[in-house]
DNA sequence: TGCAGATTTGAAATCGCTTTCACGTATACT
DNA sequence: AGTATACGTGAAAGCGATTTCAAATCTGCA
């Protein structure tokens, strides 16, 4: 709409050249005092905006850093962005937020997008990108990945993946510590390596404990609520010896708990429920929900400070993401019979 | 890391000058065929990016629209993002999220950084930015404003608020109806506008079936879900003859509930629970919350297409949002003593 | 006071693209 | 066949910054 102050206007204004201006902003080199305060002056007095385009033009950087989230309000992955921006503030880098949707499609699209946008780094959460395009583009620009297990490091990049078959094997052996048998699985998205890991670490528990494993205590999921309340309904009815359920996520866990409810199965009395993600909901579910914390605003902002010590140089501890149980009421004791 | 590929070594490889490249690329003037798919053929080859940067610098728009929300993460205002995302899809515009945490500074230093960047458009959810500042971007780009009463149509803009305060009105009026004579409050921020609507609403309610106002029964909270556990523990200890509570937001109103569940009390039996906002968990808790659904996700995708519509021109119907308010199982009908 | 060396400053080139302008060349008309 | 019109193309001028490079100014010391 209204034309903008460009560096020439205020250079003129203050009466020096436009190199000085320039100086003065990106602090490149010394520069008269009282020129300075000539040009601060002249800046305030014209409301100058630098043009980011103008100086990525030229210097190659655009100060911005390229997020691909799967769903930009996924409840899980947020806290990640949360971290990321907490790991990006101050440091003149800006996060650009694009959705995948768990498509590979979309997801190359706006990983496109944002290489058109010069981004200087890219932060990949999730999806299904083939781990072959991601080291290519580690050859391209930093690259910090979550939920993979991915070697980048050749390239200079990284990829941080949580043991979720180790953490889902703990929660199950909880649940066989409490006395539970007859231990029921919503499985998320079957094309899903996190799914996946769940599933194998809920088998891991079981052969631990030399309990067999009943294919139809295993249901299918989409990590969506309405597919936890389809689920247990469907393990109600194969199952009714069934004590425990473990969801592979909350909010499928959430769905599970309503099917439950509108039975008048009590948590944990008559079942135990519990579910993995540890969303911030689920504190105050009713009964607060035994599920797996991951720590996911940390992993974000140590994903940003990563791609940050690429770009500026600098050191950085390595991250180790601690898996943490949270034991809430959702899980009951099991007397022998 | 690695050079990017200009559009000049496209030219060369394809044996045309810059200009036939660029006309092809934005599609502004007839190129003949041939040339064409030589030209698509070489940026193929040589996997050419255009630069957003140098684009955006001659051209004045840098294809994005600024959007302020307040928390990256916020339940609320996530489905407003999402439908922003999704009415900016395909339309090449893209969304540059940015958080301001209800802090005015904050939300001024993103603003700036938003300009600076050179956003087509802003759109601006929720917050605490004076009217003023609001008007005074509007003179200088196409702004759209959620969760304000404020005109900014003399200027292109938009501003489009819900009425809280009705909704409040008749979500207590609902209790009032079900028998619900002793209804405590739980406040959100009391600097925030919304949080005086509902609670303005809830006196309208009172007032309108002739029952007296009592300040104790209100209390205040945050908005956040521990705020709203506090709350309730405060109503009940004061008011042990309550017979429904309304939460600000949904939030709280988890909160509250695993208060009641702590000390046995049980929703709806012995207390009946409303919320506001209806967030995606609200039609999950148990017993399911029954609670004000505001159509976020519409209102962004409309703030979105409001704003392609100052931009590129076009026509777009009003959007008059419809509060609806959402009846589930946490209120109960309350007997005549 | 005079000159070498350090410090500031401005002119001009550059980043990669779009777009005007002007110049061929193909098409349509009389 | 000759002119008028349209179409397609390339050369060159920016867009608004940064950054070399060299000139101008200021030091300090003999």
């Amino acid at each position: 709409m209204q034309r903008q102050v460009t560096l020439a206007e205020v250079a003129r204004e203050a009466g020096v050249s436009p190199s000085t201006v320039s100086r003065i902003l990106t602090g490149s080199a010394r520069v008269r005092s009282d020129k300075e305060i000539q040009v601060r002056q002249a800046i305030e007095k014209l409301g100058y905006r630098p043009n980011t385009f103008a100086r990525g033009l030229v210097t190659g950087s655009s100060g911005s850093v390229g997020v691909l989230t799967q769903d930009i309000a996924s409840p899980f992955y947020n806290d990640a962005l949360s971290g990321i921006e907490r790991g990006l503030l101050g440091s003149g880098y800006m996060p650009l937020f694009a959705s995948g949707h768990w498509r590979q499609g979309d997801e190359e699209h706006v990983v496109q997008l944002l290489l058109r946008r010069r981004v200087d780094a890219l932060i990949v959460l999730g999806g299904c990108l083939p781990d072959q395009e991601l080291l290519q583009l580690a050859t391209q620009l930093p690259v910090a990945v979550q939920g993979r297990a991915l070697d980048l490091s050749a390239h200079g990049g990284t990829s941080i993946a949580l043991n979720n078959r180790e953490a889902a094997r703990e929660l199950v052996l909880y649940l066989l510590e409490r006395g539970h048998r007859v231990i029921g699985h919503i499985m998320g998205r079957a094309d899903h390596g996190d799914a996946q890991a769940r599933l194998a670490g809920y088998k891991d528990a079981l052969q631990e404990k030399d309990i067999p494993f009943v294919p139809s205590l295993v249901v299918q999921g989409d990590f969506l609520e309405p597919s936890g309340l389809i689920g247990m309904q469907q393990l109600l009815a194969a199952h009714p010896e069934m004590t425990a359920v473990f969801c592979s996520n909350d909010q499928m866990a959430y769905g599970a708990r309503l099917a439950l409810y509108r039975r008048g199965i009590r948590v944990p009395e008559d079942l135990s429920l519990v579910g993995f993600d540890d969303l911030p909901g689920s504190a105050y579910t009713t009964p607060p929900l035994t599920s797996v914390r991951q720590p996911m605003e940390e992993l974000g902002f140590w994903l940003a400070r990563f791609v940050l010590s690429r770009l500026t140089g600098g050191e950085l501890e390595p991250f180790v993401p601690q898996l943490e149980l949270k034991l809430r009421e959702s899980v009951g004791f099991l007397r022998r019979s």
